[in-house]
DNA sequence: GCAAGGTC
């Protein structure tokens, strides 16, 4: 008769497995290494009658090392464990004599049938186990498969009847991408912490920790208690300001409300609001809100949300936690403690695990209640298709669990309780009220139905005071309105409840790993665990996060120095996506526009403000006003122009006053009014912000000429100057203080060249090199001056043409 | 003396 193998994972599955594919009738042995057992019985297999023999092996039957040579610190450079140093596998446990174990229980079997877990680990294993047994077994007839891989996802009957009647075969890229993990963790892991170990310690001599380990695991664990830890560090606290109003009816008490604004930083805006509510002694009561809310009850426990509430609420860690569960379980008080899934198998005896706490005091009347009123069906959960949920498997009393024991029992029941009771219901009300036209608000909760939370009690709704009966139209009277000062407050440090599900969101290890992660940075003495299980980093363990931050270039730098997008305030609106962007005051000054990702060169050396949100006509960009002191110059800018010139003729750098579009108001050609008194291109163009202290700026030099103090405007016209060529200028001023002949108010006439004007233009320089002034270095007829404006052409009468024509 | 993944 023929011999088929079957391995499982671990001993518990080769019993479970065994158990319903023999329907019960099998005869089991201890196998030679006292771990694992050998489940026997006859079956049917490829339509013929055989022989069945079900096993485990105990995980990983090899790890991989380093051959021996390369365990000597002292003579092997990290760098070469990095890159060529041999690896060798080994037994992953030598005292179990895994190898030899298997190979004699698979000499003379003819079939193999692979029942590891079905994952990446689960399919390496497989190979482990057939490197093992297949130099024993018997050779099949010619090319008869001899091989086969079950796929299950649950130890239920019908699952593995399923995979028995559907075997496929061993995948052996997921299990070589096993070994490359392997590989990749060793190199890295060994040769950074030997190399960190040794680079430290021969540095420091008050270093305290004698072994300065780097892994792909552990690495990231510290580096997320670090993160907060920064967080702390960097916090500022910020004051902000709450509107507190106490309201009350008759004879009750006085209720205080909430701000439906919550809070503002600015006490100004908080007082304003005082102002105005105290106006009234009313407060209208606007609606109120009835909600029934449901509070659902736990999903079945799985090992990660088990450690998180031994952590968080018995103040157990995650190490600890598991070595009691492990206990607990050998001693048959719960069921297997290793598990990811939340989801009851279809044939899970909840009664009679429900049956078996009945006479327990602490929770008696809880179980009576459902046995008699009957089961919640538990909310649906995911089944990893591992082991069932963790569940109590009898009862017990604290006497024979000893402390810590029984505090994981009972939380471990009272959970499993939780699952098989009805959700937890309250009614929220909420009442809203306006006082003038501030809406302030207050809700409570009232207990409809206590539901999972009379065995949880921890979870329950806090009773509270009750609301007043009212409706909406009601008026209370208002007690008091006030602002209270609070400060915002940093975030505490890490949780190990929390960290554990950090780990878990980011994948960070797995459900039997994240406990020994934890315990390995606690006992490398990078984080110390602190009340309340919060786990604070050591100086070690903060200097060598942020080592690693800066082996990279940006990280080293954002030490110092802040991302633009954490730096400056929000000064104009982005011309692409119309959302604000940012100024950057420290030199060089620019703007950064988060959302585009762009940053955008500013005039240097003087101040910036938004000009009126006027925007450019060609990008949308909003205009800058840069100005160069108190009574200095200024001029518009665009900040998309400033860096991308828009005209042939224009360079980098030029603000609207050398701009050469020919029909923007903020540009050359609509404010130049002639050409510089001193420098050779310059051109003298009209600051529309200067009144009443009016003046024209050059756009080249640091000329300024004043003129038409206290005018009410200062405009340029189209027209020219018949002598001169520069554009006129049109006055008004007031009727009182017009300096103008005969009571006049407006003049339109040439800066330099009009009589009128002769007087209110302060051309007070030496340098004079106007066409009409003379005494400059050049004169009208000289070269090439013409207009005011750059260009010689008459001004355009068709701007859309001219539009047209300069358009790069 | 080192990693991370199984499991006891």
């Amino acid at each position: 008769m023929r011999t088929v193998l079957m391995v499982a994972e671990k001993p518990s599955l080769a019993q479970s497995i065994a158990k319903i594919l023999s329907k019960g009738n099998c005869s089991s042995r201890k196998g030679l290494n006292g771990a694992c057992s050998v489940h026997e019985y006859m079956g049917s297999f490829l339509g013929q009658n055989m022989y069945f023999k079900m096993t485990s092996v105990c995980g990983h039957v090899m790890s991989l090392d380093f051959i021996g040579k390369y365990n000597n610190w002292d003579k092997v450079d990290p760098a070469e464990l990095f890159s060529n140093a041999p690896t060798e596998k080994k037994e992953a446990n030598p005292k179990l004599n895994m190898v030899k174990f298997l190979q004699v229980e698979g000499k003379g079997c003819d079939y193999v049938v692979l029942w590891l877990d079905c994952d990446k680990e689960g399919e390496n294993i497989c190979f482990e186990v057939l490197d093992a047994i297949q130099p024993v077994m018997n050779k099949g007839y010619y090319r008869e498969n001899t091989v086969y891989r079950a796929k299950f996802s649950s130890i239920t009957d019908t699952d593995i009847w399923n995979a028995m009647n559907c075997l496929g075969e061993p995948n052996r890229n997921e299990a070589l991408s096993v070994d490359a993990r392997q590989e990749l963790d060793l190199r890295i892991g060994c040769a950074f912490t030997r190399f960190q170990t040794k680079y430290f310690q021969g540095k420091y001599g008050n270093l305290d920790s004698s072994l300065i380990s780097f892994g792909p695991c552990q690495t990231p664990t510290l580096g997320f208690c670090v993160e907060r830890h920064d967080k702390i560090q960097s916090f500022k606290s910020e004051t902000y300001w709450v509107l507190q109003a106490k309201v009350f009816k008759g004879k009750d008490n006085p209720l205080t409300l909430d701000w439906n604004r919550v809070r503002t930083f600015d006490r100004e805006v908080g007082q304003m609001f005082v102002n105005l509510t105290k106006t009234s002694r009313e407060a209208w009561v606007e609606s109120v809100r009835k909600k029934e809310k449901v509070k659902q009850r736990p999903q079945a426990l799985n090992t990660v949300e088990m450690l998180r509430v031994a952590s968080s609420a018995l103040g157990m860690g995650p190490q600890h936690t598991m070595q009691i569960a492990e206990r607990l379980y050998t001693q048959g008080y719960i069921s297997y403690p290793r598990t990811e899934t939340t989801h009851y198998p279809d044939n899970f005896d909840l009664k009679g695990a429900l049956k078996q706490q009945c006479n327990n005091p602490h929770w008696s009347e809880e179980v009576e209640a459902l046995l008699s009123a009957g089961l919640n069906r538990p909310r649906k959960g995911t089944d990893a298709g591992d082991h069932p949920p963790i569940t109590p498997m009898r009862a017990a009393s604290e006497a024979e669990l000893g402390s810590d024991g029984w505090r994981l029992y009972d939380y471990i029941t009272r959970h499993f309780i939780a699952t098989v009771s009805e959700d937890c219901k309250y009614l929220q009300t909420t009442i809203d009220f306006t006082i003038r036209n501030e809406v302030f608000s207050c809700s409570g909760k009232t207990l409809t139905s206590p539901g999972y939370t009379t065995v949880m009690p921890w979870q329950g709704i806090p009773l509270e005071e009750a609301l007043p009966d009212c409706e909406c139209g009601d008026v209370f009277t208002v007690d008091e309105i006030k602002l209270v000062e609070k400060q915002t407050s940093p975030p505490d440090y890490l949780t190990e409840a929390e960290l554990i599900t950090l780990m878990e969101k980011h994948g960070v290890g797995t459900d039997a790993s994240i406990p020994v992660h934890i315990n390995n940075i606690c006992q490398r003495n990078y984080v110390t665990v602190e009340t309340g299980r919060r786990l604070k980093p050591t100086n070690l363990g903060v200097v060598l996060v942020h080592g690693y931050y800066k082996t990279g270039m940006d990280e080293l730098m954002e030490v110092s120095f802040s991302p633009l997008a954490a730096t400056g305030k929000p000064m104009s609106r982005c011309g692409k996506c119309h959302r604000f962007m940012k100024y950057i005051q420290a030199k060089p000054s620019r703007l950064h526009c988060s959302h585009c990702d762009e940053t955008y060169s500013l005039s240097q050396n003087g101040v910036i403000k938004l000009y009126k949100e006027l925007r450019c006509p060609l990008d949308d960009f909003e205009l800058l006003l840069w100005t160069s002191g108190a009574r200095g110059k200024s001029y518009p800018l665009c900040p998309y122009c400033f860096s991308n010139p828009p005209f042939r003729d224009m360079k980098k750098g030029m603000g609207c006053n050398e701009c050469t579009h020919p029909s923007c108001q903020h540009s050359l050609n609509s404010l130049g009014i002639g050409q510089c008194v001193e420098c050779e291109s310059g051109i003298l163009v009209l600051d529309p912000t200067s009144g009443p202290k009016w003046r024209m700026a050059c756009n080249k030099c640091n000329v300024v000429v004043h003129f038409f103090e206290h005018a009410h405007r200062v405009q340029v016209a189209q027209e020219s100057c018949e002598a001169c060529d520069a554009s006129l200028v049109v006055v008004d001023f007031n009727k009182t203080r017009s300096p103008l002949p005969a009571g006049e108010t407006q003049h339109a006439g040439c800066v330099f060249c009009d009589r009128v004007f002769q007087d209110l233009v302060e051309l007070k320089h030496a340098n004079m090199r106007h066409p009409m002034h003379g005494g400059g270095v050049s004169r009208r007829g000289g070269r090439g001056r013409g207009r005011g404006r750059r260009g010689t052409a008459k001004k355009p009468k068709d701007k859309m043409a001219a539009l047209a024509a300069y358009f790069v």
